[in-house]
RNA sequence: CGAGUAAGCCAGACAGUCGCGUGUACAGGGCGAAAGCCCGUCCACGAGGAAAGUCCGGGCUCCACAGGGCAAGGAUAACGGGUAACGCCCGCCGAAGGCGACUUCAGGAAAAGUGCAACAGAGAUAUACCGCCUCUUGGCAAUUGCCAAGGGGUAAGGGUGGAAAAGUGGGGUAAGAGCCCACUGGCCGGCUGGGAACAGUCCGGUCCUGUAAACUCUAUUCGGAGCAACACCGUGGGAGGACAUGAAGGUUGGCCCGACCGUCCUCAGGAGGUGGCUUGAGCCCGGCGGCAACGCCGGGCCUAGACAGAUGACUGUCCAAUACAGAACCCGGCUUAUAGGUUUGCUCGUCCG
RNA sequence: CCGGGUGUGGCGCAGUUGGUAGCGUGCUUGACUGGGGGUCAAGAGGCCGCAGGUUCAAGUCCUGUCACUCGGA
């Protein structure tokens, strides 16, 4: 994650909840604002009803490995917030890639339209 | 070989690419006066047997008392040992279950006292409903019998119940009764054995229903809160004191008018940051003591430490079984979840020698 | 990290010192009405969250466990 530092603060969360963009399928939901920093700032968020500690960190980790794949090619300077959704314990990697493509489509993040698609 | 029982071990492995956290090194790059900070590269290390539940016991930190005792409330409960301590562990005793290996047990006191025992049943911790025996009165019959009423004795028999006054047999009696005797069980005291619980073909006694996970009694033990503890640094703003007093200066503004603002020290500290933070009742190997839990001695090793919180993705081989599950101050236990594999001891059954 | 509470018919809730588990509403059947609504009568529906234990007997007492929920630092 060369560009991207991640959002900490509960405040910054509730900013992106209450004015940002927002695109959601049956596994995930991405909400998205424009910053005016040069880089981007991601936040993933997984609730306790999506599982145990095990299988929360297995969603997390995958979210932040997809991200990863697709940085180079979505647009900087951009606020980011993936929500896991329940059905997103019982989806596989490949899955979850290709709803987050779809919603980056959506949202039209992408530097150039068409790239950046693995 | 089958069935069972007890104890223990592993917790997918290897290789490659990209990526993450911490630490060390660098004559690397950037910023800076320096201390240092950021980036980059190399190397090392990087979740568990339960990390879980938070059910017990401690360490550590703060608060209270700083001496001792009593009361209230909580916890524990055969005995001996282990341990820093424990409600944990080991050994052993007793009881229950099992053919057996073995397993399970909140397992003190009911003879200090109180309470409770629904329904059923005559009666539930003490009883006279029926019955049995006897006496008085009256009637019938006329030797002792029968009927009715009343008084007394009795705990042998009686549909119940978890439990009916310790059980069986005999004597005894008007009828009966631990009223007496023998045997057996329970409890209490003594004797013997044992370190103790406890055991016994022993002796004496007898106040012999159950319930203390009902109150209670006895013995032992417990101050409270928790790393979001606590310590340090602390911008803005606040409180107190000293100095200064309507001058100068600063901010806003193109300029004037106008508006706002003193300096230093001390105190408490909401946001934020740093520490606490991993070398510890630590792990491994060997020897000795002990039935064991465990202890002692010698040698070796350093093995996560985050703070929106580090282990993922892809490919190949073995294999197709990958279960339960993620550290958050740290230890010792307990309980609960768990795919599959594997080791050892023992018991029972069948066959062969 | 610390500490509470709740779990009982389909739903909302009672159940005191252990002794045959109840109320409201909903459901089924019948009667009253030409029909509906309403009223009346009868009835069904419960492993009392789960598993052990104490007791003659457990919704109640004890232990463990699961789920939901609340509060404090």
């Amino acid at each position: 994650m060369i560009c991207t530092t991640s959002i900490k603060q509960n405040y910054e969360f509730r900013r992106v909840y209450n004015n940002g963009k927002s695109v959601a399928t049956g596994l995930i939901a991405v909400y998205c604002r424009k910053n005016r920093r040069g880089m981007s700032r991601l936040g993933i968020t997984v609730g306790t009803k999506v599982g145990k500690a095990v299988v929360r960190n297995k969603v997390r980790r995958r979210l932040r490995e997809i991200y990863r794949h697709c940085e180079s090619s979505i647009r900087r300077g951009q606020d980011i917030v993936i929500v896991a959704r329940v059905k997103s314990r019982y989806a596989a990697y490949s899955e979850l890639e290709r709803d987050f493509c779809r919603m980056m489509d959506k949202l039209g993040l992408w530097e150039i339209s068409g790239a950046g698609k693995p």
